[in-house]
DNA sequence: GCTATGTTGATAATGATTCTCATTTTCGTA
DNA sequence: TACGAAAATGAGAATCATTATCAACATAGC
């Protein structure tokens, strides 16, 4: 069950391995805006700051409001501005599961992984599986396809939602991940 | 490769047993009705009738411009009434694929399957495989999780598209989805 | 410091979907 | 077959997440 046993590890590899520290995106962030001739702002700095020290997957109006907190005047427009330009540095990941919103999911390492979603109360917990990405593979190739990308998402209820004890209320915090 | 041989068959049993025709499910949807004590109206039989005698996977939108020139007085929203009415019949699947409106699926056999989905044209292929189903399985047990329900979704480019000739335009119509 | 150019915040606009409500239909019953 | 309660309809308003608009305002290079 190491992360070389990848072909019948159901977890695969250990996310984590080749992570980008809180500073490292930051400043990958303003690189990416100087190559692009973008002007840095006290406003994408906070908005930035904020995404990357915060856990994964925040939707943007949790985004704003923990922004709001740090720099009162930022207004939505900018939010949505900056996670846009977050999605396009690479910075973040954008997710759509099945409740509405779009989440936002911090990106600090280069790993492909899939969703598992509690649907009581909100968890999403991260997972990797390359059986699943082989099958996934021969179906498209059978079917004549190239494949471009994939979404896959599993819901369900979590092992601390089964057992009684809810683990967290259903506040927006609750929509936060846990890492597997 | 026959329906038997599931676990190395990618395309899992062929999709199209236990098929209902659309008079069955005209029937259903009647008995459906009184069942509930809801009435029967011109609307509903036409918007019921056009939605069942149209291929996989429609939009609102396409269902609403196809009963109008059954029925034209129909209106937007007795449409988005009617196909969820026909989802809680267990007659239409509701569908969320990455282009904002949802799409609505006939639902006329049991079986559950996953898409794949062309990037250029639009096309949806459907694929059951049973291989993917259970490692989905192990990794929900894994990390504790009971499966209520998974949304799969495979996006590249198909045979047509990538052999050049365009096998139809990109008009709506070119979103409709052929059997596999 | 100055200016061209990019950025911001407030708000209007958009697109998909749902709600509201006055009017019309349906259907069990007399 | 006509009645009337209850349900359904259509038109448009409302909603929700997201994007566009635009005048006022910063930023970065000179």
């Amino acid at each position: 069950m190491t992360a070389r046993a990848a072909a019948t590890d159901v977890m695969g590899p250990p996310i984590g391995v080749n992570q980008r520290t809180q500073a490292q995106r930051f400043s990958a962030f303003k690189d990416a805006l100087r190559e692009r001739s973008l002007k840095s702002t006290s406003q994408r700095d906070d908005i930035a700051r904020v995404f990357f020290a915060n856990k994964r997957h925040i939707s943007v109006e949790e985004l704003y409001r923990e922004v709001k907190q740090v720099n009162p005047g930022v207004g939505y427009a900018t939010v949505y501005r900056t996670v846009r330009l977050l999605r396009e540095c690479g910075l973040a990941a954008e997710r759509h599961f099945h409740d509405g919103e779009a989440r936002f999911e911090n990106v600090e390492h280069e790993h492909h992984h899939d969703h598992l979603i509690c649907e009581r109360c909100g968890r999403i917990v991260e997972f990797a599986n390359e059986g699943i990405e082989r099958l996934q593979e021969q179906v498209a190739h059978k079917l004549g396809f190239v494949i471009t990308r994939h979404k896959m998402e599993i819901y369900g209820v979590c092992p601390e939602c089964r057992s009684g004890r809810v683990p967290r209320t259903a506040s927006r915090r609750a929509r936060d991940s846990s890492q597997t």
